[in-house]
DNA sequence: TTAGGGTTAG
């Protein structure tokens, strides 16, 4: 109650000393008791709301004034609109202060600038522009800043739309800029559209060769080809005095719209000028050297900012921790995550999205199930990085769940977290669901493209996979040089030769995309497999990149399949030349030996490889029951199960030999008796994960197995197990690690109760879900 | 009045 004590007027005249709405609303009621309700005063009151944010009690003022409201009232009523979002009455308010004659001064221009930026109104944007020119308030600091902001968020917006495809709005103008002498009346006129019959709703879908599409009403078109940047650079020239907002906003503008090394030159000026860069200007900065992969100048900075004490600054942490996951270095960014103080949804975000973007899926699993437990709400660009984790480790129970929340939280929408879906489903096994969502989709982007097609090349569709392709570009959807090996991998996987020449001709002539390891791979693989492999030695001889070691391996495994010999040994000469380390290599070499009975020279193979201290990694196989990993190694007697697995393996081969299933033991290559072949068959990882899912599951269930290593196709065995009603699919895990063989020992099973999810917050449902993942399988 | 994070890669 100190406040008492000081006299009224002072503080009236300081209205900056009024902190809380207790204090604001005391003074009210003693200047309404002692002072009465002048317009004046109401006017300094109302101002006082303003300031601390308080809309309610501001409008409860503004619209108990008899006279009109003063300048003052005018621009508090404004800039509380804009704070809190309220933009379109920001502006409608300016509109009526210019209608009631009263002339706006400079310090109601960044409310209005910030407004019309937050609706994007590019036109009005404009034309407001032109009022403070006309004014000459364009000299003020506040108001040039405003500006400098509008026309950054303008040009990242406009930059947005080359990059995707739009549906048509239903109303779309073209517009050309309004003259000087046009802007009051077009001002008004745009406030007269706001209230009339046709509500301005400037939801912005997108552009469409020049034409700005929106849904809702009028709305301009942006001028052709005007470059926003260039207004925030010729605002930035003409200020007359400058603070560091000035330099970080300009900065920022460049760093959004790609312009690394103006942004960098204008950063080297801040020094010149005498301003000292703060925080803003580290963190605008940071992108940049994520961006070049550059670790030495963005370690530079991380020197700059632990030397300036800005080491506790979550914006600057994030942008630090997304620099070094870039530049590969994620332990880095793991050591600056776990050193913050306080974590928000964007260091969250940051540090799962360098973990996963650097394959540790795990690890930004468990990330995210901690941002869970800490309450932090996540969002759509939570889910679009973990996605990827749960597509790399086919977890199809956790992808599920996570839809089901995506769902549930209206996030797919978001072309990024569909594009991710469709990956997952695909990568899981689950091609259908995968292309019921991307036919779900309102505009797939070329990602959302390329998961599609390369999920269908994937499972072996190559035909689908390629009309996907082509209809694309019917679409005019560019593809890129992913999208390039998602299609050659389709060709790849089936065959289609002619196919892969074409499209890989099409790509370096049409599209002018150099083509990569990726692309050179498929095409010799696939002239390798058709028995051209003179031809395939000659193509990756000829290739204008140096090949690596496993391009070659690919033909190695084609010599194996064609049985030559001579050129396999030409071929692995090669492969040990540049990787001495392919441990494929040797391993098809020894195999090569082996079926042509050359078992010496297999042995010397083996030898070799132990020689340099390399193993085999082991086939895995895994299979999800009832959501736990069950993961099988062949040979591999440790599973609880494991006498019931090999009673019913050996029930199956009966009935499957009775059938007249013949065991094709040629494709075991060791140099052993054929009954012990047909036991190491027996115990191939593939076969003990199927027979545990056909024992553990109800007839008829999908039983999907994931492999470690590519999966040669089923033949008898598929075969049998289709009249079994029992539908096999089969995942290859790409990139993922085999999982510890220990994983279907039973750990922390979750007993909660599902009824509990119904009472839940958003939050709580996923950490529930979330706790019944068992998570601890994994790691 | 200024700032940070995302999807596809045999």
């Amino acid at each position: 109650m100190s406040s008492i004590a000081i006299p009224l007027r002072s503080l009236l005249q300081n209205p900056s000393t009024i902190k809380s709405k207790h204090h604001a609303k005391q003074l009210h009621a003693q200047v309404l008791k002692t002072e009465g309700s002048s317009s004046s005063l109401m006017a300094t009151i109302l101002s006082i709301y303003s300031h601390l944010g308080f809309l309610h009690e501001s409008l409860i003022i503004f619209n108990t004034f008899t006279s009109l409201p003063t300048i003052i009232a005018w621009k508090s009523i404004i800039r509380c609109y804009t704070y809190h979002g309220l933009f379109k009455d920001s502006l409608t308010c300016f509109s009526n202060m210019r209608a009631s004659g009263k002339h706006p001064d400079h310090n109601v221009f960044p409310s209005v600038l910030k407004s019309c930026t937050g609706l994007m109104d590019f036109k009005l944007g404009e034309s407001v522009h032109g009022c403070i020119i006309r004014l000459g308030v364009d000299a003020d600091l506040y108001t040039g800043n405003a500006l400098m902001n509008m026309y950054c968020k303008f040009q990242s917006m406009d930059e947005g739309f080359d990059s995707q495809r739009f549906g048509s709005g239903n109303v779309d103008l073209v517009y050309e800029k309004i003259p000087e002498r046009k802007f009051e009346r077009s001002l008004d006129s745009e406030m007269d559209v706001e209230k009339g019959p046709h509500p301005r709703s400037l939801k912005v879908l997108g552009k469409n060769e020049n034409q700005l599409l929106v849904i809702g009403g009028v709305t301009p078109r942006r001028r052709k080809d005007m470059v926003y940047i260039e207004s925030v650079k010729k605002v930035f020239d003409m200020m007359p005095c400058k603070d560091i907002v000035s330099w970080n906003t300009v900065i920022a503008g460049y760093v959004h719209n790609g312009m690394c090394e103006e942004a960098l030159r204008t950063v080297r000026e801040i020094g010149k000028a005498n301003v000292m860069p703060d925080s803003f200007t580290l963190s605008s900065v940071l992108p940049i050297f994520a961006e070049y992969v550059d670790i030495s100048r963005g370690k530079e900075i991380h020197g700059y900012t632990l030397r300036h004490g800005f080491d506790s600054d979550d914006f600057i942490a994030s942008s630090l921790i997304d620099m070094y996951a870039k530049c590969t270095r994620v332990d880095d960014s793991l050591r600056i995550f776990h050193l913050l103080p306080q974590l928000d949804v964007i260091s969250w975000n940051s540090i799962i999205a360098g973990c996963v973007q650097n394959g540790l899926f795990d690890e930004g699993l468990k990330l995210f199930r901690q941002m869970l437990t800490a309450k932090v709400k996540p969002s759509n660009l939570t889910f679009s990085s973990i996605m990827p984790a749960c597509a790399h480790l086919t977890t199809l129970h956790l992808g599920k769940q996570l839809h089901g929340y995506i769902t549930q939280n209206g996030f797919d929408k978001n072309v990024f977290i569909a594009s991710a879906l469709v990956d997952m489903y695909a990568k899981c096994g689950n091609i259908r669901i995968a292309r019921s969502i991307f036919d779900k989709m309102v505009s797939p982007d070329m990602v959302s493209w390329t998961a599609m097609i390369m999920g269908y090349a994937l499972h072996g569709h190559a035909n689908e996979a390629l009309l996907l392709f082509h209809k694309m570009k019917m679409e005019n959807v560019r593809p890129n040089y992913v999208a390039f090996v998602a299609a050659l991998t389709a060709c790849s996987h089936g065959g289609l030769l002619d196919e892969a020449r074409m499209l890989f001709n099409c790509m370096i002539e049409d599209y002018g995309i150099s083509p990569g390891l990726e692309h050179y791979a498929a095409v010799a693989d696939l002239l390798g497999r058709a028995g051209k492999l003179e031809e395939a030695y000659e193509f990756i001889s000829k290739m204008h990149i140096r090949p690596t070691g496993s391009v070659w391996a690919t033909l190695l495994s084609s010599c194996r399949v064609h049985k030559n010999i001579e050129l396999a040994e030409k071929v692995g000469e090669k492969v040990f030349q540049i990787d001495p380390e392919n441990i494929g290599a040797y391993i098809l070499m020894s195999n090569i030996y082996s079926s042509a009975g050359r078992w010496k020279e297999a042995a010397k193979m083996r030898v070799a490889m132990k020689g340099r201290g390399m193993t085999k990694k082991p086939a895995c196989t895994w299979i999800e029951v009832k959501n736990k990993i069950h993961a099988f190694v062949a040979g591999d007697r440790s599973h609880p199960y494991y006498d019931r697995i090999n009673e019913a393996l050996k029930v199956m081969m009966e009935q499957m030999e009775r059938k007249g299933y013949v065991l094709n033991t040629d494709d075991v290559l060791h140099d052993v008796e054929v009954e012990q072949k047909r036991s190491l068959l027996c115990s191939h990882s593939e076969r003990l994960a199927i027979a545990f899912g056909i024992i553990s599951t109800p007839s008829g269930t999908t039983i999907r197995v994931t492999k470690n290593l590519r999966i040669s196709p089923f033949q008898g065995w598929e075969v049998f197990l289709w009249r079994l009603l029992v539908k096999v699919v089969q995942v290859p895990a790409y990139y993922s690690k085999p999982r510890n063989t220990n994983t279907h020992t039973n750990k922390g099973v979750h007993t909660g109760k599902e009824s509990q999810c119904k009472s839940l917050s958003p939050t709580d449902a996923a950490l529930f879900l979330l706790n019944q993942m068992q998570l601890g399988a994994y790691s």
